[in-house]
DNA sequence: TGCGCAACTGTTAACGTTAATATTTGATAG
DNA sequence: CTATCAAATATTAACGTTAACAGTTGCGCA
């Protein structure tokens, strides 16, 4: 009579094996001092039950698990919304499994709370991407020693740190432009109290002093198509402006449209680059030329540095400024 | 001398509370039969000590979580990506919280490994987008009673299932083309193998030939703008053509581009409709009439079967079909 | 043949909950 | 005042692992 109401556990591999659920367990870690003829015999076993070991049982006795929690903002933004999935694949690489806890915002409170259900769960660590000031203070409330990586977080804070040189890329991207003829070059920024936009402001307006060039006055946005195309309405009617570096490509996308619908046309009157390089850029009218950060590099980066705190049971101090690459297409042409 | 090494337990508030641990754990599950005196008492001592429940010695002795898997191929695809925020979103409000395994390839072994991962974790239950065949086997290897959601999966499988009415979607889409004077429609489609992809051919088809149009060749896509636009060029080639239904935005974006590029004007020369409302599908040049899923009714869909299912134990056979809506904007108009 | 020591294996006790069962308390009816 | 019974609380035993320690083998060497 089978008696298949239990998933089978430890100890019936061992006694099917005719050894210890201890030496199971050994096998089953790969501690070494287990002879080959019963590892083999055990592991006959396991496959024989269709054995899974009980990771919960495991993570009350070690007080961890293999589990890497992940706190962002809920949202479809391109560069969020393909970390999470760059993360789990890489944490997976690494025999690590990924809690997703997504908040619909970024204040101190819900990140507070989505933090603290990961740690009920002894999360062996915790991704967090925390673009905002809001968000940051909530990285006071932690225990000092779980480990963690910031992602787009404040630079100035002492924790670890992944994100992309927002201000190289957009001294780049600006510097492209003013190599091109432009005499200056205009920005549609994102949100300003995104550490990204604040980056991206700062190395545009550093380009520009650099070169002896004006710098006009800050258009924001906030990373949508209607809020570039708001702002690209404003610009096409001026007709001093022959060259806008938007802080993302979406930003970029409604410039586009404002310009053509003004008759403004792109490379000839105006120039325009982006920032994020999504997969549609380059079938933009006319293809964007943009700057193209590694979010894989970030994903695996961050990984990298959470796993050698995890091994090294304490935070590291370390951080990782990811440089992005200009993208050339054909929105950028010399000033009429 | 206070000793901090060890997180406190329920037999610490026990102590402190002057009552026995499993009092604690009713008034922590909100038992009844418990006097509020020592209720209060009870949470006063949680506060005091700052305990949290462990949720591992929990999820061993009930032998399940609160925890829901999430398996997706790791995409950076509009309706994926969102989809992961959105479910984490709407689990959090049930009080659940997700784990992703992201995978690479959608392949049976890949998919089984990571359904098997979750199980391992006792997951409450899970939600799979399995948008093509070869995933959609490796469910055949889940045990029967565990609670399932198949978000895009095949509609012939006899699963809960979840998903956008691809067909009443191409449908709306193609009639719409129709409706503005085009004697046919040609179909830019997505990779074969995907159910939607197959959804919205045989929407499209069935509204052609119910309205006894011409049904042209598929041209086939992968979903890319650059596929779009490789379609895109044959399309602006042939002088028939005055109406494109796209099989997603982005498919869209590239055949725009493509038709620009040849002088053909949309809507005046040829007209387009796209599949997904992508956010920047309103600043396309020009504004992209498109098909609009609800991405967040999905999600919600899906978590409402599953919980369903957990509540009763047992699978149930629901299944929820969304409608999706025609946005209408400026890509489409009469045949010159 | 037996000694010693490493290699291997087994035994027992955690880990922190919930479930099942036992006990105490307190109110109510007679 | 006590018997009864429900409500409230306590006790004990799981759940399935790993850790710590104890015990047993077997081999090389004297």
């Amino acid at each position: 009579m089978v008696k298949p109401a239990r998933e089978p556990a430890m100890t019936d591999v061992a006694k099917l094996a005719g050894v210890s659920h201890q030496t199971v367990s050994r096998v089953l870690n790969g501690h070494p001092n287990v002879r080959t003829r019963t590892r083999i015999r055990v592991q006959a076993a396991i496959e024989e039950l269709g054995y899974r070991p009980n990771r919960a049982a495991r993570v009350l006795a070690t007080g961890t698990s293999q589990v890497i929690g992940f706190v962002s903002r809920s949202s479809t933004l391109f560069g969020p919304a393909s970390m999470v999935t760059a993360l789990a694949e890489a944490a997976l690489r690494q025999g690590f499994t990924v809690n997703v806890e997504s908040i619909r915002t970024l204040d101190r409170k819900p990140v507070s709370d989505a933090i603290g259900r990961l740690l009920d769960q002894r999360v062996a660590g915790l991704v967090v991407i925390m673009p905002v000031d809001s968000a940051n203070d909530a990285l006071d409330d932690l225990p000092e020693d779980i480990p963690l990586v910031n992602v787009d977080g404040d630079p100035r804070r002492p924790t670890e740190l992944v994100t992309v040189d927002q201000e190289a890329g957009a001294k780049a991207a600006t510097t492209h432009l003013l190599e091109a003829g432009h005499r200056t070059v205009w920005h549609v920024s994102g949100p300003g109290n995104w550490f990204d936009s604040q980056g991206r402001i700062a190395g545009w307006q550093q380009a520009l002093t650099d070169a002896g060039a004006d710098v006009p006055p800050v258009m924001p946005g906030d990373w949508s198509a209607a809020s570039g195309y708001k702002a690209g309405q404003i610009l096409a009617r001026m007709n001093d402006v022959t060259a806008v570096f938007a802080a993302n490509d979406h930003l970029a996308l409604g410039i586009l449209r404002a310009l053509h619908e003004k008759g403004q046309r792109v490379p000839e009157d105006v120039s325009v680059v982006g920032f994020d390089d999504v997969p549609e850029a380059a079938y933009f009218i006319p293809p964007l030329t943009t700057i193209r950060p590694d979010f894989d590099a970030v994903a695996a980066a961050s990984l990298d540095l959470l796993i050698a705190q995890i091994r090294a049971g304490r935070r590291l101090g370390d951080r990782r400024i990811l440089p992005p690459t200009l993208i050339k297409r054909q929105s950028v042409g010399p000033p009429s």
